[in-house]
DNA sequence: GCAAAAGTATGATTTAAATCATGTTAATGG
DNA sequence: CCATTAACATGATTTAAATCATACTTTTGC
């Protein structure tokens, strides 16, 4: 973690997107541009909450642990996304834990600011309240699916959604390259099992591998996978 | 589902509580109070949303489910609480279904009146979105524990949350009255291995039985089924 | 440039929990 | 009030997925 040379251009993330325009320079005097390694920690499930990221740059995932063996991840963040919000829940620790896993520069905001923010902006503590919703819809759909949906359609389901959310490489094809490890705690499963399951989709000509990656060739197969049976 | 007779007293509900009390009259005006029996549905998964629930009487069941034969239950609501919330996401229809558990007597708000409601009480928008960052901490916890706790533990917190939320009777045990089908819903498992697990406690003298109610003997001990080995 | 660590690959074994099967008891609605 | 359905109880059986064991391969920090 140190201090980066780039700054944010203020349009693209979360925050400055939903502002009023004329609050723009107040985030521009008290953002602070933070860069982190790969592998590092951004923030610790449990650690007190000091403030919102946006990221600017690079991937991270959101996860939470069980033991200190197991962990699930709740989300893989993207350039313009933002994490921390968790730690705005009832008693301000983040509740999850956040890791880079590339080089990544963030936007860090400072939690009393933020707060100010959504005094000011109330268009702003609007939108993200809809986002809260969306993300409770999304979560409590994926509590059904860890409960009743079997491992396949799971793994069918992370595959989708990387690939909706981080697919398209260069190649045209729709690649996917997160370590095996961490698309198994997506899919709430072991990497043994994730990768039984992908040399099954193999066989079943729904996915190729070359090297790391994963293209997917049959989405409409994957997409069977996840409805009931 | 009928008109109540019964009218709400505007000051016990998430929205009255967080209002401006100069729009009191105005939620007068166009609340709906509805009765439902025992058994019947509030409100339909994949159905429009229409509005948001706020429950006066009686205890609700918010579910989503897989297949015809499987469901999970969500939320265990009961006087006070609000329901239909959900619907306020993405795509206007609601994520889950409802139904009452017992007689219920509910405020009926409509969507747009509503949306109306939070564009007037900024503070109450405020509330609304610290409601849904509590509420999504929530579900991925549930979500992690689904993933990696092992059913005796979620039973086990099944059985204290409902003890804060509807413990308390007057014998002043802290007894349970679900049905058992409901509980492993809640609980992600079947009624089956519910009903074994309940049996391990009893003998294990965390609980008792009597009849239908369960009773919490041992807190500590659940307690210590919850924490990650 | 090499060693240690992290990630990947794969088969064998175990286990937790679901499913199946069957009987009993309790609700509730016509 | 009785009948039909829903909920409860319990043992036997099956199965999906985790765990264990072992070997290989790729990173990456020193």
């Amino acid at each position: 973690m140190k201090k980066s040379t780039l700054n944010c251009d203020l349009r693209s993330c979360f925050l400055c997107k939903g502002c009023l325009p004329e609050w723009i320079p107040a985030i521009s005097s008290q953002r602070q541009n933070i860069v982190f390694k790969k592998g590092e920690r951004i923030f610790e499930e449990g650690g007190l909450a000091t403030g919102i990221y946006f990221l600017y740059k690079g991937r991270i995932k959101v996860h939470k642990s069980w033991g200190d063996e197991k962990q699930l991840i709740l989300h893989f963040a993207k350039e313009g996304d933002m994490i921390g919000y968790r730690g705005l829940g009832a008693d301000r620790t983040y509740p999850v834990a956040a890791t880079a896993l590339d080089e990544v520069t963030v936007c860090f905001i400072d939690i009393a600011f933020f707060e100010t923010t959504l005094q000011v902006n109330h268009q702003f503590t609007y939108s993200l309240m809809q986002f809260y919703a969306n993300e409770l819809l999304a979560a409590e759909q994926r509590m059904r699916n860890l409960a009743h949906m079997d491992v396949k359609g799971r793994i069918a389901e992370t595959l989708l959604m990387l690939k909706d959310s981080f697919g398209q490489s260069d190649s045209g094809a729709v690649d996917i390259t997160f370590s095996r490890q961490d698309m198994a705690s997506y899919s709430g499963t072991t990497y043994e099992t994730f990768f039984r399951v992908i040399n099954d989709l193999v066989k079943e000509k729904m996915v190729s591998l070359n090297g790391k990656a994963i293209t997917i060739l049959d989405e409409e197969g994957l997409e069977q996978l996840i409805a009931h049976r």
